[in-house]
DNA sequence: GGTCCATATGTCACCGATGACAGAGGGCCG
DNA sequence: CGGCCCTCTGTCATCGGTGACATATGGACC
């Protein structure tokens, strides 16, 4: 491939102006600009991006790390990062960190190295102070979970208000045995779920029980277990609240293998066919677009330093899409055929707040 | 952020010297590696990446071209193509295309201006031929679709075949009015589909009807209306091939809403609900995973300079998983309630081939 | 006519790591 | 003992583009 020099051989002139016709500097005659600009469609000239990230001292680039990229949630935050960077000629670099907390660190060291323009990331683990000595060299914007042992900026869901939100919904429908599933390896967001689940629990005067909670570790199928073991013990739960889409996707495909669409059923996460079900599935709307913008908008806002105060810790809103898995109330449980034979008025969803 | 001369100084060895210690060249004296390595620690050195990729004329990195970042496929393909590539200490970075064949180019000449190591791309266009200068340079491996005018290696799904062994499982069964439904702009794929699907029907001496291949545009909400239209007219379809699952989701909101779950039904692309629907979803397994690896497996025997004598055209098979949808007759639609009430016993799902 | 400034082009060094090559010291072999 | 090879370290140039700075030309203005 031509390089400048070449193209500057050919025009009959020095790289230096080579270099300014490409980067449209004023001072340049028509006369030259012209044999440039022919020497470089002859050579089918393209400035390499190396050399000059390189000479600059930073790329071009964020990185975006994340547990698990095929995760529909985080696969629509990189789709979001990616438009906003695209926007500004900025190429993104994704990882997956897995669930294994102890490969975090050298799987976003190996980004760093790249001496990227700014870092995105969902971290699995409980120590970040490996972040440290990169702080102050390129920006960092936590989404999903907050930084730990470090301070950062981050974006992450109400899942604390989120939850509590849900189960208030649930309690308020006179249910008071209500499990809750979620991914014991996502400690952090699942964690302050769990505390907003029996924040509203003790709202409404009920004890927790340690029965109805349900943590499963590693993919989602392990939460299929834990229901139907609920479900058969004796004073069962009449309501559900799973942590995430994932287990959602899971636990309703067992709930409607066996016949069990008469639980009251609330998932933190709208999944693709939320709305299909029958019952429709009433969910947290989590908005990853938004994440994703958020932390785009923040981390290129700290990468053409602004020097503004930005607020540290964004927390978006989780409203509730109540569909009709949660409008089951405790007392008289819907038949099972009821809901699926009545061709029912076109699903209606009502939002809060 | 310290450099190599840095460490040198600090060391009294030569820029060289760290260097080699840093590459764990064979001849340095264990004294001098010491000194360096202590040194290294001290200032907590890291090498710059760019300089390195700059030097090597070359980023250790390989770009992933797709449609859309936070489509399920895609995303899964990505994260296939990710973890082989960490294998590797190669990086990626992905863009999305969009559905505007106009955008294609620009965007991925952007990734190909990095130096990249490879290319991994599912194009939008009709015409690759703008990749041709880059051929030479840098190895590429379309997917899902082929290349348009240049020759290049792909990967992709037997979307001919397995849209014809869909149709021939509802012909069999006696259907003889099937809906095709497919995103217009992903012209390529769903042109092969609707291809196989016409080519079941000769099979089953079935003319086609031109009024059966809905073809929307845009987003898959639109295939909606689509069938509404078809189930509204006389002599309305009795079985539907949905060409990806984006639509499918669309299209099984609407059928369930609706009342219309006698229709059978079969999903070019199994989806996360498809088990857990009553009926229960047959779909031809796509299987995006194994399309990733097999793409980045030979983009990186290309990148190796593998002379090996490669096949070209890599086209995997796409069985179909027989669920329930499909199994409706045309003759006795099985009555919606049926299968609703019916606790069945656990989804049983037949392989073919 | 001299000063000043805008225009137009060139020269050179430099970003950081590393390949090519040089050279010093020491052991081994014929 | 001379030649040779192996070990160990250093010097220098280089990758490609660009910032800093120099230079040259031609008005405009006093």
């Amino acid at each position: 491939m031509s390089t400048m020099r070449e193209v500057a051989l050919l025009a009959g002139v020095s790289g230096k102006t080579v270099s300014r016709v490409i980067n449209g500097d004023r001072y340049v005659s028509s006369q030259v600009k012209g044999r440039v600009e022919r020497a470089v469609a002859e050579l089918g000239y393209v400035p390499n991006m190396l050399s000059q990230s390189f000479r600059a001292g930073r790329d071009n680039a964020v990185g975006v790390a994340v547990p698990d990229i095929a995760d529909a949630f985080f696969g629509s935050v990189i789709k979001a990062v990616e438009q906003h960077a695209r926007s500004r000629r900025t190429a993104v670099l994704v990882t997956s960190l897995g669930d294994d907390p102890a490969g975090e660190r050298s799987a976003v060291e190996a980004l760093l190295r790249r001496q990227l323009a700014g870092l995105i990331i969902a971290p699995v683990s409980t120590d970040q102070s490996y972040l440290a000595a990169w702080q102050g060299r390129i920006p960092m914007v936590f989404i999903d979970r907050p930084a730990h042992r470090i301070e950062a900026d981050s974006v992450v869901e109400d899942d604390f208000g989120g939850a509590a939100i849900a189960v208030r919904h649930l309690t308020n429908l006179g249910h008071r045995r209500i499990a809750f599933v979620g991914n014991a390896a996502a400690v952090v967001t699942t964690g302050r779920r769990l505390l907003g689940y029996r924040a509203a629990l003790v709202e409404a005067g009920i004890a927790a029980d340690p029965e109805l909670e349900g943590l499963y570790l590693n993919g989602a199928e392990n939460a299929v277990p834990i229901i139907r073991d609920m479900l058969t013990r004796n004073n069962p739960a009449t309501a559900v609240f799973s942590s995430n889409s994932q287990s959602s996707i899971a636990l309703l495909a067992e709930l409607h293998d066996s016949g069990h669409t008469d639980l009251a059923f609330i998932s933190f996460g709208d999944f693709p066919m939320a709305a299909a079900l029958r019952p429709s599935v009433t969910v947290l709307d989590q908005n990853p677009a938004r994440v994703g913008e958020t932390a785009a908008e923040r981390l290129f806002a700290r990468v053409d330093g602004s020097r503004a105060r930005l607020k540290r810790n964004l927390v978006l809103p989780v409203p509730l899409l109540v569909r009709e898995s949660s409008e089951i109330s405790s007392n008289q449980p819907e038949p099972p055929t009821k809901s699926a034979r009545t061709p029912r008025t076109r699903t209606s969803t009502r939002r809060i707040p």
